[in-house]
DNA sequence: ATTATCTATAGATCTATAGATAATGC
DNA sequence: ATTATCTATAGATCTATAGATAATGC
């Protein structure tokens, strides 16, 4: 269910093509502009798709655009938990998936200029990086390794600083973007009570590397 | 010039008066779905005002909506300018400048729903809550209370928490409001470098009272 | 006399659908 | 035979403006 069957035969690939057009188009729409009043023609014309095809694929634009939303954030957590498979600690975890997200900016432009946009509205999606950061927090705060009053509220600083820095550095960006991400990944160490010095080495060890 | 000049006749206080029935309709919209794709009809309907005369006001939709967000930050600024005055100490501008911030969602609704849709764009504003913070966090860097990479990314982290706490309670409202917003100045005072215990201390402390 | 507001409307979109065309399944 | 795509278009908006109406300045 989570991974969608492969498609069977040459019919369904096709239809599959012309829908994942449509959600590219949406996505590239909503990474670059923000703006979801855009035309469904000019929709269909960015994805290179007849006008009347949108309509068999979806009810309305705000449908295309929420699906679109929904696949920048599977794409996005995959791509953490690759980079993350086998760090253990959670706030080794918390730390590396603040600096992977701010270096993805970079590596996956458009992925996260969809979710600087739309980001704020899936906090507590169970997409993305939300649900792991949860698992992470409660994990740590088990162990007794951070303390905060509840799990949502430390997520909810958590993302909305992420999303502010994003945003931030896709307005004014600045020299070296992990120099800023290490910053962050140290602030929000601290806030979930990790003493200020072990912050600042664990915000500061080499990322893991892609496989 | 940021005051402006009381209207001096009968013509220019009727024409204020069309202009602000324009910017109040366009934040009621912003604040209830934050949806700009609104026709301009609908928006002069909303204000009970002319369709033709939104052009004696405003070249576009986005230029009115731009400043319906301007006028929204600065009710903001302003009311909490006013609570905070005579509190001194960075630390407790900073946790009491979340928690007023959390209850003007229940005594502003309007206003802050505004902010929670489109303050993530102003984060870096020289209007609302931002100069402020920014200048507390500035200050207590200098007297050694607070420590951190750099001020923007302080700011960041505090005006992203902030957003998307707001953001949390707008779509899940939980019981006691205070206690969130307690809660999230505690950690936002430890992600500024102040002790733990001391954090918790100074976010329980009772809010200023209005005059 | 001057200025703002309002009403009416032309022209330009935009959405949703119907019907024709093209591609594949069996 | 079935299904998806594409083209064309009707009808419903929506924007921007022109010209009439109302209110105030001096």
């Amino acid at each position: 269910m989570s991974t969608p069957a492969p498609p069977s035969n040459r019919f369904e690939r096709r239809r599959a093509a012309t829908r994942q057009a449509l959600v590219g188009a949406a996505r590239r729409i909503l990474a670059e502009s923000g703006d979801t009043s855009v035309s469904i023609q000019m929709i269909a014309e960015q994805a290179d798709v007849g006008f009347g095809s949108f309509y068999n694929h979806f009810a309305s634009k705000d449908a295309l655009f929420d699906e679109a939303v929904l696949d920048a954030l599977e794409e996005y957590g995959r791509a953490i938990d690759e980079r993350l498979e086998g760090v253990d600690d959670p706030a080794e975890r918390i730390a590396f998936g603040v600096r992977l997200s701010v270096s993805m900016a970079g590596t996956h432009p458009e992925t996260m200029q969809v979710l600087r946009h739309q980001g704020l509205a899936h906090i507590q999606s169970d997409r993305g990086l939300s649900p792991r950061a949860l698992d992470d927090l409660r994990t740590g705060a088990a162990i007794g390794r951070f303390s905060f009053a509840s799990p949502e509220i430390a997520l909810a600083a958590l993302g909305g600083s992420l999303l502010a820095l994003l945003h931030m550095r896709s307005t004014r960006p600045t020299a070296d973007s992990d120099d800023d991400a290490r910053a962050m990944a140290e602030a929000m160490l601290r806030m979930l009570g990790i003493p200020p010095d072990e912050a600042h080495t664990i915000a500061s060890r080499p990322l893991p590397v892609r496989d």
